[in-house]
DNA sequence: ACTTAGCACTCAAAGAGTGAGAGTGCTAAA
DNA sequence: TTTAGCACTCTCACTCTTTGAGTGCTAAGT
């Protein structure tokens, strides 16, 4: 493989992504850091296309990237600017503080791409479900009406009301709330299931029947934090795009939760994906550039840009790149104190 | 205004609304109801389009209603039927019953409306905004850090972490605790105001400064009581609307929540908005069938139906109106056990 | 052995012309 | 006042032609 095509790929790539439109050997050719003939260059592109890189929607057009095109050209060929310090400062900014809860910092990285990119924007929370029980409460509120509120160690809350047949005496509310605690407090969440809260179903009953609807509430509530949070901003961007079809973006918008399963898969650094790829992910032409966000080393969400095929892949790189990196930092550190004792508790508290 | 012209006009409409094709001379004058030649309903369609309730997409089209043909036809010329008992029924089932919580009362009559209507259904609710504070408790969740928890007379909880700059004790927890209760416990949610808190923030200051965060933490989440809940469902039947724009749908959907300054405004009754009339709903060629919903006589939230402007209105507003009195029926009267004692109070608690 | 200029060739996109069909407006008769 | 009839208009779908960009190939140049 010739040094020279592999810039003359480069240069349609770059060309490709400005203009939108299939380049032609002459408007190669006369780039400033390419010094060879339009004949010439139409040898390699034709080479190129043997090669499976290049490809002619025509005959009598220029050449487009194929999917391998655009591999070779994101894998090796592409050089990546850093962001300048201003555009860093302004995307810090944008994002909030160590004080800012993790969901809002989220849906501001989520924002800021929206705007940065134009193109859809996603994001996905799965810190809840690697946390740690660490408060179950259980208050009344009225007439056998009761509010469950359940605290995790990464400072997500939850509540649900629940209502019983009858009244809890003063005890047994003390027995019920001690019971949980002693089987719940430091549990992470993604260890509950099903069977644990039957057995506690039975458990519980066995001293008062009525207790059970509570149960079942807590474990309504822990589903709620098993389910990882996904956030689509900027959908309309998509629509916008000549390139991607309306219907399978529609399609897409409204499964958008078929991404969860792919996003949880564990990668390190940026990833790229096409659209034809895969079918958790079905709009033909589009790519979706994502990376991973962690909270005190473990994975914790991932961030990513979804938009056509066609987009200013060195552009928006260093940009997912920086906001995962800050994400995972103003989550991890010395977020000890929100973590609290809790997370390091095992047993009941005192 | 002739009798004829006006029938005309409504088969129009609802030719149109059938088949979504201009509707010709020719289609109207074989209809059952209308015994004139299609030269005469050239002649009034011709005077119907000068009066400004049709026209024509281009000469040699039939005829389209405009939006005042419309506004016309949905205020004076349709004529609604009853819902059949057994539909009435069904709805009974998928609305829910008097124990049904508000919220979820609410959610099934929006999903109930965007299954039948194939329309997307919006629902707001903001029987929070005018139920009375319940209960406030402040619960210790980690070093520092404090979960604030405020549950309304309607069953409205709302939660909050709050990080303070010290460590209460355990009386000093009481002493806020109690402060809190005296202060707010049966005060309707919409007389709560900045200034209210502000009096709080200094009076509990003066016993120790460190507190304010926590009424601050109150404040804030009263005025998410005070905002009213919107919901949509059902949005992707939007898009796949030939009529309508999917940019304009996508967008909307993203900034649904314009649509509750226009909610909030009080009518009576089945209202009709069209997309182009205002601002805060800006789908071209959609309409909104809204109507109110009370809770003890006093309106507690709208419930409605987006579609594009040709929709069945015969069909859907009797669902509407159906649900909508349902509704009213339900959240009211012996909801008295849910209130409970603290809507009939009005001083602390004992 | 590469590179380049030149030229014939191809093909999509845009424009122009055509006929069919739907629906109208108008006129004159009932 | 209504109706039948007819000429007219305009869109849609189709075809044909032109235009121009871009190619592949060949033969000459380095």
């Amino acid at each position: 493989m010739d040094e020279r095509k592999l810039k003359i790929l480069a240069a349609v790539v770059d060309e490709y992504v400005r203009t939108g439109e299939p380049v032609g050997s002459k408007v190669i050719s006369k780039l400033d850091n390419i010094k060879v003939s339009s004949a010439t260059i139409r040898n390699d592109m034709a080479a190129l296309e043997q090669m499976g890189y290049l490809e002619q929607p025509h005959t009598s057009a220029g050449r487009i990237p194929t999917f391998a095109g655009y591999r070779l050209y994101i894998d090796e060929l592409m050089t990546l600017p850093d962001l300048p310090d201003e555009e860093k400062s302004r995307l810090d900014g944008l994002l909030g503080d160590k004080d800012t809860p993790e969901e809002l910092l989220v849906q501001n990285a989520a924002a800021a791409l929206t705007e940065i990119t134009q193109c859809a924007a996603v994001v996905t929370n799965s810190a809840p479900r690697f946390s740690v029980i660490s408060k179950v409460e259980v208050i009344p509120t009225g007439k056998r009406l009761y509010v469950i509120l359940l605290i995790t160690s990464n400072g997500s809350i939850k509540n649900k009301a629940c209502r019983l047949e009858f009244d809890l005496s003063h005890e047994q509310l003390e027995f019920f709330t001690h019971y949980i605690e002693e089987n719940l407090n430091g549990v992470s969440v993604e260890q509950l299931s099903e069977e644990m809260f039957d057995k506690m179903v039975a458990a519980v009953s066995a001293y008062m029947v009525s207790l059970s609807p509570l149960v079942k509430g807590i474990c309504e509530l822990s589903e709620d934090l098993r389910q990882q949070e996904l956030t689509l901003s900027g959908g309309e961007k998509l629509l916008s795009c000549e390139e991607l079809d309306k219907m399978e973006v529609v399609r897409f918008i409204e499964h958008k939760n078929q991404l969860s399963d792919m996003l949880e898969d564990t990668f390190s650094g940026i990833q790229v994906k096409f659209g034809s790829e895969s079918d958790s992910f079905a709009i033909g032409n589009s790519s979706l550039i994502v990376s991973k966000y962690r909270k005190d080393g473990k994975e914790a969400g991932s961030l990513g840009v979804i938009g056509p095929m066609r987009v200013d892949y060195k552009k928006i790189i260093p940009y997912v790149d920086y906001l995962t990196q800050k994400i995972s930092y103003l989550m991890s550190g010395s977020d000890d104190d929100i973590v609290s004792g809790a997370a390091d508790e095992t047993g009941p508290k005192t």
